[in-house]
DNA sequence: GCCGCATGGATACAGTGAGATACAAATCAG
DNA sequence: CTGATTTGTATCTCACTGTATCCATGCGGC
């Protein structure tokens, strides 16, 4: 670490704000923290922050809304790098959807290691960058490109090369989409799992192998000569194919 | 689950270290077991271990210690993940996570099926996926020609001179992948059977020759003058071509 | 050259993982 | 509460992969 780091964290369990910071403090980075979303204005205004802690859960302003407006905003932290804490499940399937401009997010219960490790690998991918391209500058993307769709993330269907639109069920939006988020890297059935259902898989649970037949489908795709999404056996499935994201112009 | 997750177990009580490594082992993991820190450093050094579970009761250097020491090493383990075995659980998770940096804990007594749940968990979660939201992904070549054909790294397909796609299978694309990231190099079996499936070679296995020479079948290329793949009696297979990448002119 | 032995290629076959289909359970809309 | 949609389970089938077997080719000794 060059010059200390420092990470604003907003949550408003004062127990958790506390115990965070005391933790990645005791780690050598730099700390403060924010209730809500007035006080994190007021820090964000107050220091030149490299990261935000942000709990997803909170009342009043919420932390979907309070990134969402970060990014639109036009300030110095418009793409200061974002970690969101999120009850797993729940609002699992927006952040899969690439709705919102987070960099990571990191589902509770966790332990406090966990948050530092994501927290330093996050930083050194915000240096890695320049950082007009950082994750965050494009994570918002209107739609996907691949193969000859277009995925479009707000309203969640598929778009054929003639403008055909093919609707999608919810677990086939979220399978599609950390598909997506992971081109040319071969998936596992429990990752998969992980994000389409958050719950573990069975000993011989083939609803997985269902679902991306069933995308498959959707997409035209045969499996016998899967061009999109192929199968590595006992290993699990991989899309084969360029994705593009494409920001939208907001209508 | 793909390659074997190896356990690690110290305890210094020899009936729970065999009981343990006997019940995770009959649920498919590879266990290792350590009597104390000497032995623990040991079988670390030795393998290459994916969890430790580690009983923080223990006489001369106990949990908390070897913990806390493990992760301030330098080592390739310093951020191996640790399951905490511990007498009683009142604040213990607070402990836990603030000053040892162990994944998680399992208070005493405990039955070994829970122990199980909790080691897949953090499996799990260590094995989670970064949220690539930004899919700029690795720069890899787009294509690989050799001989008078291409390797499609994206497509995980071949492409003929005339264009004709030739698809692969799985295995056959990893050792494809194999022999041309190490072209004119004489390949062992051993070193092939260690890419392509990452288990050892039983003593008479002839499934590294079977596979080269679908391989070989697919490429066109006849066992009785091979022009792409060669055979090295005794030592193995050599890619005998030239290997070009040509980085991916995406659109 | 001839013969034995070892190595690797070819073919057949079996075990198992994954695709397809049908149907049942669960969830959601009205 | 009812009906429609989504999602999971059961079953059958097919394809991938490894083992076994037999055969061709090299290589050594004579």
């Amino acid at each position: 670490m060059s010059s200390q780091d420092h990470i604003l964290i907003v949550d408003d369990d004062r127990d958790i704000r506390t115990l965070l910071a005391d933790y990645l403090e005791k780690q050598g980075l730099r700390c403060t923290v924010a209730a809500d979303g007035r006080e994190m204005r007021a820090a964000l205004d107050a220091h030149r922050i490299d990261l935000i802690v942000l709990d997803i859960m909170m009342p009043g302003e919420d932390g979907l809304t309070l990134c969402r407006n970060l990014r639109a905003s036009e300030g110095p932290n418009a793409n200061t790098p974002v970690l969101m804490l999120t009850a797993r499940g729940e609002d699992m399937d927006r952040i899969i959807g690439l709705e919102m401009g987070a960099d990571d997010y990191l589902p509770k219960p966790f332990v406090p290691r966990e948050l530092y490790a994501r927290v330093r690998a996050i930083l050194r991918r915000a240096r890695a960058l320049p950082p007009n391209l950082s994750a965050a500058a494009v994570s918002q993307p209107r739609e996907l490109h691949f193969a000859h769709w277009r995925l479009d993330t707000i309203a969640r269907h598929l778009i054929g090369q003639d403008g055909t639109i093919v609707a999608l069920s919810g677990a086939e939006y979220r399978i599609l989409g950390v598909f997506l988020a992971h081109p040319q890297k071969v998936l596992s059935r429990d990752q998969l799992m992980e994000f389409t259902q958050g719950r573990e898989a069975d000993v011989f649970d083939r609803s997985i192998d269902l679902l991306v037949s069933r995308v498959r489908q959707r997409l035209g795709d045969s499996a016998r000569e899967p061009a999109i999404i192929k199968t590595v056996r006992n290993e699990g499935y991989v899309l084969a194919c360029e994705v593009t994201p494409v920001a939208g112009a907001a209508s």
